[in-house]
RNA sequence: GGGCUUGUGGUCUAGCUGGUUAUGACGUCGCCCUUACACGGCGAAGAUCGCCGGUUCGAAUCCGGCCAGGCCCA
């Protein structure tokens, strides 16, 4: 315990985070594969490596810290793993930009090197925020996707997926971004609205209307509703297709809408999703007429080359030369767009890889966790069941794990690696051996890769320490922290990875946190001017005010908005938490005596009081309702403990007399559990108050565990409490200072109260405890009814048994009798249904009366 | 258009398995520099709990409709 004199007046948080930042170990936060004790292993979110750890990752962090540092307190062996989920495009265009080339400049392996450079020094940057927030990661179990340990599993993953048949390639319809020249999964369209324009023209006689002319080489069938009238002759007929002169069905679908347009819609391969829908349902022809950079093909005979808005443009121009164009309006339309670069997608008919997705299953999967909140649930409720076609996993990138195939130049027979020879590049390696169909050793590698997904689909495998071989034995992990955002992408993934490689759920709980909003309500964006970073927080106010803003801002998985309000207002408890802990500390001896306990009722009332605050907070923090329990801890430090318990015992402590030893006894221990309790959400306060009360680290200490039982300290301390507090209100009104002298203060209560002398020091008056009736003349004022026993028991008589009772005469309520008459039926009184209120009248000498609760009376007789 | 979700004093927020005067913070006003703290203490004002209807003795809380916002999707 540090002498007093050595507690500085003022709580310096930079000082503070940044001595004890330097000074833990790594190593207090390594999950111990050979304990004993209960493990609890959080799969958590591999951050994407911008450099830039933003504030909705710092909250999100917030909540997996917390629960990591109290699992741990509690006794649990917790792995607190970081990863980073490096591949994507967006490090590809960023290495493009700063290098002033396109990927095709330099080769393959180069372009992938200055990715991997960009990626590792993201990641450092990232680093040093993590560690300035004080986040208790394992930095043993730290994985990297585009290490070959890493996307070596990746491949694994993929091979043992393929041989089971969950993995195929197929030609099938996908959604391409022709900017990014890549497919990619119905995840990552984003949906925008755009204006666009109709189009009316003449089809070979019948008025078809379309936003996409440039598709009309696409073309392959005209549907019409069965039911349209107007269309009833040309069921069995064939279309001639305008400009371009290929015939094409007319069919018949339900889905048509007849009231749209001109009630007669052309089918492209492929204008959207319904597109496809069609296609496959009426067996249509296949005609490609846009390529993967976006430009029109041979199909498109003269418009061959163009891009699909010069040839909307041409095709409009020659449909209105020759007369077959009606008439133009605008529509508003929902565009699919790359997620990305924002590009509006095209469904391409492209050769690629694909998991199958069993809906069933997943759910099934999905509904033997935990989800929190609950409703959550839902959203990948919805998502899974309106699947249309399977996870597209090929990509036409380049920094990205590569599938590991090769094709038989010869036969064309697939070649896979061995398991043993994983990581592989296929266009940097060849097969060990020959085609195993036609024995030539000429081979083409594939060049598409995988999807990131596919990398971070199996980021609790890779923790679990999956080696292709079964399930790991410390398999399935306990939770799954993650926002709301990526449930249809890598809550939906996983599980789907985890069934198809373990056949089992990958985690007990999952937890979704909500998404931070700038202090202004909207999202937070570059555009919208409201970003602010966990740095510029952290500098202002430091990291543990930061934390505490997470923990209370929003209930666990509601939005949560930014507020520099409840930062300044976590930092003012620090604040005042700090002075606390320094007048506690002033006030202890130098060494605590063994035998120190709390004897005095106001001291036994804080112990019990500390009892329900750790009882509720543990609730709470186990509920993962890290508001809650940072409220109980902030209501139970700043009014029972400051201004409730020490203003009432401070007159005691200056006193030195032998009630002195009790009220330490019961402040050592309350601020040895609040420094405890806090240590989760606060870790550096709670390090530095917990050094100078004990010299040890409050984060190697239990949980804390005091079950302080006592009924009588709990109800009679209150009294004690409401009573100076009464007093000091009628001290106010008065107009007096708190502290000045008052005279006789006498407090008439049905239990004999010993308050150890503390209310006369607190009000610096004489105190009397009473039990017997004070000669006051009393009537009564007012009776007030207890609904919570008055409802249940008697129902519908309710309203008029008050009123009956209203009515008693004075007597008659003093002692009530047993039943009373309630529209001429008789009812009887239940216990507890009322109790009354009096009004008092002095007699005598000017004698002040006050009234707590229902049965004590303060008089109050002030010096002459 | 569909699913989920939210709507509480000036602002943000708790409560929402129904029970008398609705939680806390910031802000506002008044008094107080009492030897831990003025980043403090003691008080005060301020809410028809989005609107309408229903269930109930009793609704912020349950049900239905409407209005407004958010997210995800078509």
């Amino acid at each position: 315990m540090a002498p007093a004199q050595e507690i500085p007046k003022n709580y310096n948080f930079a000082e503070v985070e940044e001595r004890w930042k330097a000074s833990w170990k790594d190593e207090s936060n390594y999950f111990d594969p050979d304990s004993p004790k209960p493990r609890f292993i959080i799969d958590t979110p591999p951050p994407y490596p911008t450099g830039n750890f933003h504030i909705g990752n710092a909250f999100n962090w917030c909540y997996i810290d917390f629960i990591a540092r109290f699992r741990r307190m509690q006794g649990y062996n917790v792995m607190f793993p970081q990863g980073w989920d490096c591949h994507g495009l967006p490090t590809e265009v960023k290495v493009e930009e700063t290098h002033g080339i396109t990927k095709n400049d330099v080769p393959r392996a180069q372009f992938r090197e200055m990715c991997r450079e960009l990626t590792r020094g993201n990641i450092e940057k990232m680093r040093r925020t993590m560690r300035s927030l004080a986040f208790s990661i394992d930095w043993s179990n730290e994985y990297i996707t585009m290490r070959p340990e890493y996307y070596g599993k990746t491949q694994l993953s993929f091979l043992r997926m393929l041989k089971d048949g969950e993995i195929y390639q197929s030609e099938h319809p996908v959604n391409f971004c022709t900017r990014c020249e890549t497919a990619i999964a119905f995840a990552e369209v984003a949906y925008e609205d755009r204006k666009t324009i109709l189009n009316y023209f003449d089809f070979d006689g019948v008025e078809i209307a379309t936003t996409r002319p440039e598709l009309l080489a696409a073309c392959v069938g005209v549907a019409v509703h069965p039911e349209d009238e107007r269309y009833r002759d040309l069921k069995t007929k064939k279309l001639k297709v305008p400009l371009f002169g290929h015939e094409v069905p007319v069919v018949e679908d339900e889905a048509v809408e007849p009231g749209f347009g001109s009630g007669a819609v052309m089918i492209c391969t492929f204008g959207d999703k319904t597109d496809v829908h069609w296609w496959k349902k009426h067996n249509l022809d296949l005609r490609k007429a846009i390529d993967r950079q976006g430009n029109m093909t041979v199909i498109a005979g003269p418009y061959a080359g163009l891009t699909s808005k010069e040839c909307r443009e041409r095709i409009l121009e020659d449909m209105r030369e020759q007369g077959i164009l009606k008439e133009q309006e605008p529509l508003d339309q929902r565009v699919g767009a790359c997620w990305r670069c924002k590009t509006p997608i095209e469904i391409l008919s492209e050769r690629q890889w694909f998991v199958r997705i069993h809906p069933g299953q997943i759910l099934e999967a999905a509904h033997q966790i935990d989800w929190i909140p609950e409703h959550m649930f839902m959203r990948l409720e919805n998502w899974v069941q309106q699947m249309e076609w399977d996870w597209c996993i090929s990509r036409q990138r380049i920094f990205a794990t590569p599938i590991p195939i090769w094709f038989c130049a010869q036969c064309g027979e697939m070649i896979l690696p061995g398991e043993d020879e994983l990581p592989v590049d296929p266009t940097e390696t060849r097969p060990s051996l020959p085609c195993p169909a036609c024995g030539s050793s000429e081979v083409i590698g594939e060049e598409d890769v995988l999807d990131t997904w596919m990398d971070s689909s199996i980021s609790v495998l890779n923790i679990t320490g999956w080696d292709g071989s079964g399930v790991p034995s410390i398999f399935p992990a306990q939770l799954r922290p993650q926002g709301h955002d990526i449930i249809r992408t890598w809550a939906f993934y996983t599980i789907l990875r985890s069934m198809a490689l373990t056949g089992t759920y990958p985690w007990d709980e999952i937890l979704i946190n909500g998404m931070v909003l700038g202090d202004d309500g909207f999202k937070m964006s570059k555009s919208q001017g409201n970003i602010i970073s966990p740095e510029e927080i952290m500098e202002k106010y430091g990291a543990d005010a930061f934390r505490q803003w997470s923990a209370g801002g929003a209930a666990t998985g509601s939005d949560i908005m930014f507020s520099w309000n409840d930062v300044v207002a976590a930092s003012r408890f620090q604040t005042k938490l700090w002075n606390i802990a320094r007048f506690v500390l002033m006030q202890l001896p130098e060494k605590m005596p063994e035998d120190a306990s709390a004897t005095a009722l106001a001291d036994r009332w804080l112990l019990a009081r500390l009892s329900e605050t750790v009882r509720e907070t543990t609730v709470a923090m186990e509920a993962y309702q890290f508001d809650r329990a940072l409220r109980e801890i902030r209501e139970f430090a700043w009014t029972v403990l400051a201004d409730n318990y020490i203003e009432l015992v401070k007159g005691r402590l200056y006193a030195d007399d032998q009630g002195r030893q009790s009220a330490i006894a019961a402040l050592y221990t309350t601020l040895d559990a609040i420094c405890r309790i806090l240590a989760p959400i606060t870790p550096f306060y709670a390090e530095e108050c917990y050094a100078h009360l004990k010299g040890e680290s409050v984060h190697n200490q239990p949980w804390v565990d005091v079950a302080y039982e006592d009924e009588h300290a709990l109800g009679q301390g209150q009294l004690l409490v409401d009573v100076v507090s009464e007093v000091r209100r009628y001290k106010h009104d008065a107009g007096m200072a708190l502290n000045a002298p008052l005279g006789m203060v006498t407090i008439y209560a049905p239990v004999g109260i010993d308050d150890a002398g503390d209310a006369a020091r607190a009000l610096n008056a004489t105190v009397q405890w009473r039990t017997e009736q004070p000669k006051l003349e009393r009537v009564v004022d007012d009776v007030s009814f207890n609904m919570a026993v008055i409802g249940p028991a008697l129902r519908q008589k309710a309203k008029g048994f008050m009123e009956a009772v209203r009515a008693l005469p004075e007597d008659q309520l003093l002692n009530p009798p047993a039943k009373v008459l309630v529209n001429g039926e008789e009812v009887e009184v239940p216990e507890n249904a009322f109790s009354l209120q009096f009004a008092f009248t002095v007699e005598g000498e000017a004698v002040e009366v006050l009234t707590i609760g229902e049965d004590v009376i303060v008089t109050v007789q002030r010096a002459a």
